[in-house]
DNA sequence: TTAAATTATTAGGTTAGCCTAATAATTTTT
DNA sequence: AAAAATTATTAGGCTAACCTAATAATTTAA
């Protein structure tokens, strides 16, 4: 059983690694998790000796098989908590992360997949990001900005990039909210701006700061 | 802000305060929390420093203003997440304390008020405590033993006090669940079962020891 | 009202998880 | 390649929340 700051380490070792970073070093921890490089090193050796990860200088923190079954299921619990914050307690996007943060970490053996059953088996959670399921698989994430978005097909909006409150209250006025389908109509070279509908009826033209940060999937 | 060992602490303060111990003393409190009357003192010392408890040994520890608030809120968070639990995660009644034992205790400033809206603001969780209104007021407890009840009488079931696996089957089969109404039609003396009507229509007999484990309010 | 039992309190220790400051190692710049 | 900058690591401390063991105080029972 690991504590709650074992389960954090896990978790920011598998998205720094994720993001794509050559190597997950104490510094690069400890600048995620807004503490020291001394504390991260303190971590990491315990870490090692739950045979969580493995860790050597020059190719930085590794997670063993066990260690990415832990990050992946905290991760599947904050995503599916992020889900129920907005989808059923109408938190707004930019306010899920934080109160998120705590709840992945509630212990119980099958609360995760109760709550994912409960919000009828979510693919996305409101930042975009896929829902690994109960075994641990995440499906391709096949996400992308609205920008990339080809004209002529059919999305479906699974989350945003930008989460101020301005571009939040700006989708609300719009009627855009997580899984409102939106067409892409038209794209104006001219300035990058893009003509769009939503739903089945309304349309409307979105500037190129729109489209960039409206996540959508096919 | 307080941690949620301290939370922890003031909650079982005013439980034990609220059962009608004539001192709340460390050796209570201890033996509560399964941990070490030394450790209660600290944490004693602690909370007066805070200005959370008045402790002297003679009077026991009592809550102040301040401190009462704290613990009446996470015992509004406690039961609210129990309703959840129950109500939206289909877990059993016996099933909720542990997982509330912890979702009390998240912090965010509006999360309860969210939640207790979601819910239908409950008036009762289901153990058949009264869930502190956010102000902090509580309903009279009108909860009663069926067993207390009144012939001729129709009473909502608020929860129960045994909660083993087999009374929960049983209630389960005779389709008894929070909410459910029940009417009282007739006691009989010789072994102090119950006629009683279940809903509206099913009609059966409740030994004494049914009655006695089933919470009802009018 | 003594003796026995219980309770309260203190002293001193442990662990997890953080910290700063010093030093060692590595990388980057010039 | 030498100097400058960055990173890794260690040593030594801190705090919260617990612990055990010893002692003091109080309560209960004989």
């Amino acid at each position: 059983m690991q504590t709650l700051s074992e389960e954090n380490y896990l978790k920011i070792i598998y998205n720094l690694d994720k993001q794509g970073i050559k190597k997950v070093t104490p510094t690069a921890i400890a600048k995620a998790l807004l503490n020291n490089p001394a504390s991260a090193i303190d971590m990491l050796k315990k870490l090692v000796d739950k045979k969580l990860i493995i860790y050597d200088k020059t190719r930085g923190a590794k997670l063993t098989s066990a260690g990415k079954i832990i990050a992946i299921s905290v991760i599947r619990r904050h995503r599916l908590w992020e889900v129920f914050l907005l989808d059923k307690l109408a938190y707004e996007w930019d306010q899920v992360h934080d109160i998120a943060e705590q709840l992945e970490h509630i212990r119980s053996p099958d609360l995760a997949d109760r709550l994912d059953k409960f919000l009828g088996h979510p693919q996305y959670d409101p930042h975009g990001d896929p829902i690994p399921s109960s075994n641990g698989e995440m499906v391709m994430n096949s996400r992308l900005m609205l920008e990339e978005a080809n004209v002529g097909k059919t999305y479906k909006v699974i989350g945003v990039k930008d989460s101020s409150p301005e571009f939040l209250q700006y989708l609300k006025r719009l009627d855009i909210g997580i899984g409102t389908s939106i067409t892409v109509k038209e794209k104006i070279s001219f300035d990058n701006s893009m003509m769009i509908q939503i739903g089945k009826n309304r349309q409307t033209s979105v500037s190129r700061v729109f489209s960039q940060n409206l996540l959508v999937c096919e």
